[in-house]
DNA sequence: CAGTGGTCTAGACCACTAT
DNA sequence: TAGTGGTCTAGACCACTGC
């Protein structure tokens, strides 16, 4: 690939990765030590630290004091990948269909604790309750049933989600810093079912999100896909953690 | 929450993020330049630097020259989050029931290229083909089907999985560089059904994962759990995308 | 042109920990 | 005690880009 266009800090970091990639140095394989590093490619310590601490964060080496910087033996991101959570109208675009979201519910009422996916909004609080279809070239393709929290998003009481489908209109208007997600596998019920134009029983993936904003519960959201016709994709790249 | 026992730049980032995360600095709002923050923390501008430079490669802030640096207008997160892939031998022992590796079947042959799962292995390489069941109390908690390459794993075709799950197996031997994850809904036809013990066309969730090894394919596998069984989670936090 | 970030230097002091 | 990483300083030069 590319070449000569990178920082010092950089070209020392890659270099050790594709030793790293390459099995060159395998787990729990011990990394020259900062001096020899500098003495390697006529740096400051700064910048062997720089490659050090960035390889280090992105798990890929374990640093520790007295010992040195070693091959990371565990993964970190074994367990841990880059989910693609799915921004509906855009798929149904990409695809090559048209899009619209069909309101079949809106009313305003208190949250219920109990229930778990509106247990985090305030009891003080009032949602704004919406259930709907996302349709792909007017045939269903998702549904979604969502709270919305009045304190985090008052102008949502009145918007008005035809043109613009309640998640995206919410990404503009209230971004989140926090979310958390649940996926999960169920059979489509007799509702699901009727409003998906699927048979009972079938197969639906199904995503719950919850977002804040700091500490102010924004949305609950449950979105339910037809298992034969949505897959989740995430992938892990040592190396291009991020801005890849 | 804790206090004192961090950086001076952990400092600096943090109260940044305090400040985007309470809505006090809106998407789009400019950041102090670092010679600000130089007085306003009276430190170098290294130390300004680094926090700032977390931040933007969190995706927290953009940096432009001559510009500033800015609060993201569109979180890159919205659509990436942190997903936990489940090692099902831990999965099990951490809800406090003994774990078992059931194999049903072994054997060596070459890889099919028209087959979605098997296409990434050379046409020259040779997969061992492993089906098996993973227990729970010696009641079926997932389904696996998993092809290794030969070529990037010769020892796994000897190797005894009755003690290590084929999964932890290859982690430990052949640590991968590269994945890729597919998650689906299925409804169980009836041998996921026989060996699940559950009815015909219950909802399950499905993982397909592929590995390499630099540009080397690793394996493939296909790992089944039942709906009712397991939830994959996944989250994200602003600022603390990882070692949190 | 001037203001901003991107990178780097050549030191320094400290914390931690195997020996 | 000695080797290692963690952090910081007080500068420096350069690249980029809006004015």
């Amino acid at each position: 690939m590319g070449s000569a266009r990178k920082s010092l800090n950089q070209r020392i970091r890659t270099e050790i990765e594709r030793r790293i990639g390459s099995g060159q140095w395998p787990p729990g394989h011990r990394i020259p030590p900062e001096h020899e590093l500098m003495a390697k490619y006529d740096c400051s310590r700064m910048t062997v630290s720089k490659a050090l601490t960035a390889l280090a964060q992105a798990g890929i080496i374990e640093r520790r004091r007295r010992l040195g910087s070693f091959v990371a033996r565990q993964h970190p991101h074994l367990e841990q990948v880059a989910l693609d959570i799915p921004d509906i109208p855009q798929v149904v675009t990409e695809r090559g269909f048209s899009y619209a979201y069909q309101e079949r519910l809106r009313r305003l009422r208190a949250p219920v604790p109990s229930n778990d996916q509106e247990s985090h909004f305030d009891a003080g609080d009032r949602v704004l309750e919406l259930h709907g279809v996302h349709l792909a070239d007017g045939t269903p393709f998702a549904l979604e049933s969502r709270l919305i929290s009045a304190l985090a998003a008052p102008e949502a009481l009145g918007a008005d989600f035809s043109a613009t489908a309640p998640g995206s209109w919410l990404l503009e208007h209230v971004p989140w810093t926090r979310a958390e997600h649940r996926i999960r596998a169920v059979n489509a019920d007799a509702l699901d079912a009727t409003l998906l134009e699927v048979d009972v029983g079938a197969a639906c993936l199904v995503i719950d999100r919850r977002t804040w904003r700091g500490a102010q519960p924004v949305t609950a959201v449950t979105q339910a896909f037809l298992g034969t016709n949505y897959d989740l994709v995430a992938r892990f790249s040592a190396g291009s953690s991020r801005r890849g």
